[in-house]
DNA sequence: TCTAAAAACTAAAACGTTATAGATTTTTCT
DNA sequence: AGAAAAATCTATAACGTTTTAGTTTTTAGA
């Protein structure tokens, strides 16, 4: 300890280049090794000893060098968020990553973004990533019913989180808007404001969340006593005009409807212009993406789908994953409240 | 060649475990570094064995080791996204971080992504890349005129890339807006409409993409005979009510213009629905981010900023900056055309 | 045919970290 | 006090890559 003593007074000043567990062997008079344990709290290193190499890490400004640690552990300190083809497209996209790099920065994980191509095999960038070790866990968005990359990484117990549920939800961890109780919600308030035939734009895929609205929607209009309808929604990756073609064709095929609930924010908007230039009045009651609906003419009613608890619970549990392989993966529901409502 | 050609039948099938340059050492009878040196085209190295050594890579599918490279060479193979706080709200975003990170493919380069908070210091998430080189380069999105962090990248000589120009922008590569253009052409647009007194809503802080939109404007207006009014904006990161809330005074204390000018969609929208509010009949122009203002009532005209373009530039800009750290910046503009033009 | 030069390859080392096994010191027990 | 046990620390090696300084082989020159 003598020896140490005669450094403690100028330690930051002798530092040269970027500091490495080398730089603190030498300061402290330990091993490499002894400074590597001491800073990763094993048990047998003295208390008096880690806390005197914690002190030189914090004086020097010590960080890990990532490429030794990942070289060494196999580990790759990258969360990877795959970036679906048409999300991208979607306004709530961004607040969705920027949330989940915040949450990650209390960690040691960085996000990077993989997206792929319309043409691209979806399977592929995820093949990469396991197979070449290029991220720890992955982070999916818009995951289909039985999406075969939430198979492949369930079988390869690689971890990941999704963004909506699958048909294996029990066995993962995501997040997901509670869309059944949004149909619930919805159909309870326009059938208040004294609505009598309700339709639904739903997607023509088997996407889960549909599944759920219609079913939520469903009940509450059998309660209420007023019909509902489905009608097949446009595909979300269809040019923006033609879904405001596609969805003024159905209100005009559909005289008597005289309120409509749409899954996302632009069906909302195109359903509103729709409905405007075929001379007809109906309420319209959607999940908002941007808040930027209000604006629009007519009024929109909407629930906000919040994207940056979505991108926080998602780093939360994929961190959470990573910690605990075994344990029961988190799984979260934004279920909609008074709150999230708007009528402006 | 005859102690190679013994095994050349069965390569694959020998190969346990993920391939390394020791693999194909062993399977080709030749030293690791030559190897190495064999697939990165050193000169001394024959194209025999060149060759060779690329075929058994190839049939392996032998990847190199990232953290090998990065704890030998330095580099990261990363690229930084530096995200502003502000700019998770805007919905081009996702289309700008998607294109980067889709022509980062041809590379290999990965992205990441680097939020910031409001409360941060700005400087910091850049600080901490350069110190503890946490990427190889990085872009910078809503740069200020004199942004601070483009003089400290400058200064280090860390290769970057900006989304919108600054006062170095001769030093550095950066992808933007023609705002000028933007400015001229609208001014035309409402002069051809009609329209006599035109306002022009631009930020309040000194951004240099407002004052090229005024250049143009007013030039413009001169030219063309009609008057042009600069109102001070909103703040950009105020809420989108409040917003709303400002514009539509505005439009109620200049009771004689009868066209707004916008540099964003979100604030044409407010004052397409402050004006309406206020009962005013005015043209509304303004640069379009998302497609969806469209829809929106009073009808708005628009040009589109294309953020997956930027994004691509941005992308190629940073990577040749690194490929070819002395030479020129690669800098592009977007210039507005007619086929960018809606007034739908 | 012998030597010098050029071409093609290899051995050793290093980047920063952590795991394993072993060495030393200190404590505990008889 | 001496031996066994526990606590604390260290030496060595390895992850996969590339750089530097050689060494061997081939070609060219006399």
């Amino acid at each position: 300890m003598t020896d140490a003593g005669k450094n403690t007074n100028t330690i930051a000043a002798q530092v040269t280049g970027k500091p490495t567990l080398k730089t603190i062997s030498k300061l402290s008079g330990l091993a490499v090794p002894t400074v590597s344990r001491a800073l990763s709290d094993a048990p047998d290193i003295s208390e008096k000893t880690k806390k005197k190499i914690r002190e030189i890490a914090a004086e020097i400004g010590y960080v890990p060098n990532r490429a030794g640690v990942r070289l060494r552990t196999g580990k790759t300190l990258v969360i990877s968020l795959i970036l679906a083809p048409d999300s991208e497209l979607m306004p709530h996209t961004a607040q969705l990553i920027g949330s989940i790099a915040r949450a990650l920065r209390e960690t040691p994980y960085h996000l990077n973004v993989t997206p792929y191509l319309p043409d691209d095999d979806p399977m592929k960038p995820i093949r990469q990533i396991v197979e070449n070790r290029l991220a720890d866990a992955v982070i999916l968005n818009r995951t289909q019913a039985d999406d075969p990359r939430v198979a492949y990484l369930l079988e390869k117990q690689f971890p990941f989180a999704t963004h909506g549920r699958t048909n294996m939800s029990d066995r993962h961890a995501y997040f997901d808007y509670d869309n059944a109780a949004f149909g619930d919600f919805a159909v309870r308030h326009l059938a208040a404001r004294g609505r009598k035939r309700i339709a639904l734009l739903a997607p023509k895929q088997n996407q889960l969340y549909a599944t759920h609205m219609i079913e939520g929607a469903l009940a509450a209009a059998t309660d209420c006593g007023v019909s509902l309808t489905v009608l097949d929604d446009v595909d979300s990756d269809a040019r923006i005009d033609e879904i405001r073609a596609a969805i003024a064709l159905r209100v005009k095929d559909n005289p008597d409807v005289d309120a409509l609930i749409t899954a996302s924010g632009v069906a909302a908007m195109a359903a509103a212009a729709g409905a405007k230039s075929a001379g007809r009045e109906v309420d319209i009651f959607g999940k908002e993406a941007t808040s930027i609906l209000r604006f629009c003419n007519p009024n929109i009613l909407t629930l906000r789908e919040d994207a940056a608890r979505a991108g926080a619970f998602l780093a939360e549990a994929v961190v959470a994953a990573l910690n605990d392989p075994l344990g029961a993966p988190k799984q979260g529901l934004q279920v909609p409240s008074e709150a999230d409502f708007n009528l402006a």
